[in-house]
RNA sequence: GGCGCGGUAGCUCAGCUGGUUAGAGCGCAGCACUCAUAAUGCUGAGGUCGAGGGUUCGAGUCCCUCUCUCGCUACCA
């Protein structure tokens, strides 16, 4: 494999619905920030894009519940969150969205050209509609009289009554749930993506990094947890899989195409092509010259950065898509990240247990570089990681402004002091020290920090190299110590000359490094060493920095984290939790459930509800929540299956009286027959409870 | 239940194709130093490498069984 001539970088889509949190952003965007930095400093052709995913189904649900459209929804959301990307210095070429004109016309002509070369799988079905809600109605949506047996609440796929199963036509009198009208019978065509016939390619590019018998990629550069789940998926077998839906928000299936009407792209389809559009974009705003060369040459390297949830898409389906489209390259490394956990719990947005970007930005402007300092040494690069406020503030202290800033300025404090700013040299007392010099660029294990910065940098490991970063301001530390220009001073001139003249040399290649990682602080290092910033061929330059060259005045790269910062954090975490919580209490004391339609006496009358005593239980094979009961209904012995293996252990269910549906057609699970079922009660955060009588009934009576 | 990542010092993590006394940073203890945001440097204490078997002259590293976290997936009338 050659150098490619140029890069494709993307980062998933972030979803706007939301704002952004800490784990987004550790996951995929401050990784390939980071990687896009540091080929640009060495002088790479990159294209770097994202964009806001703007289309799907939960943002239709979340525009109801705040009462605006969808668009306002994605308006409000594209801008919070671009704004945070720009003040964490992630710098996107482009920060497109899939809700512009350009992406659907990209899209749809994406999808239409698969389809006119036979692509996809297209499969028609009939299926009742409901005329007041303009929606397909799955087929729990729809009772009507069953056809055996004449019970008048059939559900679409089964009757309770004869158990016999049932499709949604064979109902007589059809009732739609949502509206209780009569639905209309409209045929409806969906398109899906046969991946089942792309496995085997895939399996031999995933697995042997080969494509059309040529060598793409080394699949030993892939991490681990990104081919562990790509070939457990490849060894369940592919299936197909549906790529339009019935939607009303997103891109509209091609017109050209029958049986296009009200559908729409998969969010899942349209999202990737959204990188694309992005380019496209790009080329349109005049920033590069062709987008053709960046997805269909080659000499491109493609590379996408994302979170776990993400790693399927683009690593077998977003491949796929391509590769059925044809000119298009593959990617030639998927690195994702795990997850980000928060001061010991998953993040939550629900639950609001999230540090929020657009806050952080906006309460810290000054702390930006210390948010990418933390969140990129303690990415969750192969596992995943945890976020605490004390760990931020342990890293600010002890990292950035004891051994990073504190090089720093002890260089800036003792030019001034001594020479006024004005870096002088000796060329007999730096040739001596020269030595020491180098060893400053080297590890612990003697390797070049430079090289080892590169190689760690190429194969994603990006807390490993900002490590490095940590590990040449100790050496330089180390140095200073030992030569004691405070003490030379007195002694030796030349030697002071050359220790300060050397160290400011460090200091710049630190600066180098910084640009990468750490773009304002690169910023101010620079400022302070009064220069323009450096290629990063310089690190380790030790005449970079000429003689008579005058630095500017000390400045205080970082400050300290104090006790009272981490408990206010805290604090604000817990209380926005709480908050929420209260939040959600309320809504749910405003909205319970709806009721379900009602029904008459006679329906009630049908339920046969019984008594009766768990005798025995035990966990059924090969399911995690199915718990197979033996109950003693006075008049005889039943097996029931129930899923609330998760909320109750064995040893407590025996002997509890309970509630049983006697009458329930019987229904065989995990070859157990299931006769009946038994009634518990839920709570609010739907942990199941008994409900048994208050005091001892006998076994078989009914419940009126 | 199936599959996948992970389970290594108090904390966060490295340990490639098996090879001498298992590493780093932070934290902790002691010493040195004073240019520096009480910062820095040196030294040190701290580990039955999730548990149990096996292969091997030799295993954190390979095989088997089990277990825990997280994720994907199935079942959940």
């Amino acid at each position: 494999m050659n150098t490619p001539k140029r890069y494709m970088i993307t980062a998933a889509l972030p979803y706007a619905n939301g704002p952004l949190h800490i784990g987004h952003v550790a996951g995929a965007y401050i990784p390939s920030d980071i990687y896009v930095k540091y080929l640009r400093l060495r002088g790479k052709d990159v294209c770097y894009v994202c964009g806001s995913d703007e289309h799907g189904a939960a943002i239709t649900i979340r525009a109801k519940q705040e009462g605006i459209s969808p668009q306002e929804i994605v308006d409000k959301y594209h801008g919070i969150i671009k704004n945070s990307f720009e003040k964490l210095n992630i710098d996107f070429d482009i920060f497109h969205r899939t809700s512009a004109k350009l992406h659907h016309e990209t899209a749809s002509e994406f999808f239409l050209d698969l389809y006119n070369n036979g692509k996809f799988v297209e499969k028609t079905t009939e299926q009742y509609y409901d005329e007041e809600f303009h929606q397909f109605l799955a087929d729990r949506y729809i009772t009507g009289e069953c056809p055996k047996c004449e019970n008048e609440n059939a559900y679409g796929d089964q009757c309770e009554k004869c158990g016999s199963a049932l499709s949604p036509l064979e109902l007589k009198n059809p009732k739609s749930t949502l509206s209780g009208n009569t639905p209309s019978l409209k045929s409806t065509t969906h398109w899906f993506l046969p991946l089942d016939k792309h496995q085997e390619w895939l399996a031999d590019w995933i697995e042997n990094g080969m494509l059309d018998g040529e060598m793409h990629h080394e699949p030993k550069t892939w991490k681990k947890n990104v081919m562990g789940q790509v070939k457990s998926w490849l060894q369940d077998g592919l299936r197909p899989r549906a790529i339009t839906r019935d939607l009303d928000w997103g891109v509209d299936v091609p017109q050209e195409i029958k049986g296009a009407e009200g559908k729409k792209l998969y969010v899942w389809l349209d999202a990737p092509i959204g990188y694309i559009s992005a380019t496209k974009q790009l080329a349109l705003d005049g920033k590069i010259a062709d987008w053709k060369t960046y997805w269909q040459d080659n000499d491109t390297e493609l590379i996408h950065f994302l979170g776990k949830d993400n790693i399927v898409f683009h690593s077998i389906i977003f491949p796929s898509i391509l590769k059925a489209k044809g000119e298009y390259i593959l990617p030639k490394n998927v690195p994702a990240n795990e997850f980000m956990n928060l001061e010991g719990d998953k993040i939550s947005t629900s639950k609001d247990w999230a540090v929020w970007v657009h806050e952080y930005v906006e309460e810290f402007p000054d702390k930006i570089d210390e948010l990418r300092y933390v969140l990129t040494a303690n990415a969750p690069e192969t596992k995943d990681s945890e976020f605490t406020w004390e760990d931020f503030q342990t890293r600010v202290n002890s990292e950035l402004v004891a051994t990073l800033g504190n090089f720093i300025n002890r260089i800036a404090v003792l030019t001034h002091k001594y020479y006024d700013g004005v870096l002088e040299n000796d060329i007999a007392a730096y040739e001596s020290i020269s030595e020491d010099l180098n060893q400053v660029f080297l590890t612990p294990n003697s390797e070049a920090i430079k090289s080892e910065l590169e190689r760690l940098i190429e194969q994603f490991k990006f807390r490993e190299a900002l490590d490095l970063l940590m590990t040449l301001a100790r050496n330089a530390n180390k140095f200073l110590t030992d030569k004691e220009p405070w003490k030379t001073i007195k002694t030796d001139e030349a030697q002071t000359k050359a220790v300060l003249f050397g160290s400011a040399q460090i200091v710049a290649s630190l600066g180098i490094i910084a640009q990468a990682f750490l773009p304002n602080t690169a910023k101010k290092i620079f400022n302070l060493l009064n220069m323009e910033s450096a290629s990063w061929d310089d690190i380790g330059n030790l005449n970079l920095l000429k003689t008579g060259h005058k630095i500017n005045e000390p400045e205080l790269l970082f400050n300290k984290i104090d006790k009272e910062f981490v408990a206010a954090q805290v604090e604000k975490l817990e209380a926005k939790k709480k908050a929420k919580m209260e939040e959600n209490k309320v809504v749910e004391e405003k909205k319970p459930e709806p009721l379900k339609a009602e029904i008459q006496f006679d329906d009630f009358a049908k339920i046969d509800l019984r008594l009766g005593t768990i005798i025995a239980a035990e966990k059924v094979k090969k399911a995690d929540r199915l718990l197979h009961f033996t109950v003693d209904m006075g008049f005889e012995t039943r097996s029931i299956v129930s899923g609330v293996a998760e909320h109750f252990t064995l040893e407590e269910c025996i002997g509890k009286q309970v509630q049983v549906v006697a009458n329930l057609a019987p229904r065989v699970m995990k070859k157990i027959e299931s006769q009946g079922m038994i009634l518990f009660a839920e709570d609010a955060q739907g942990k199941l409870h008994f409900v048994s009588p208050s005091s001892e009934v006998g076994n078989g009576n009914g419940v009126a």
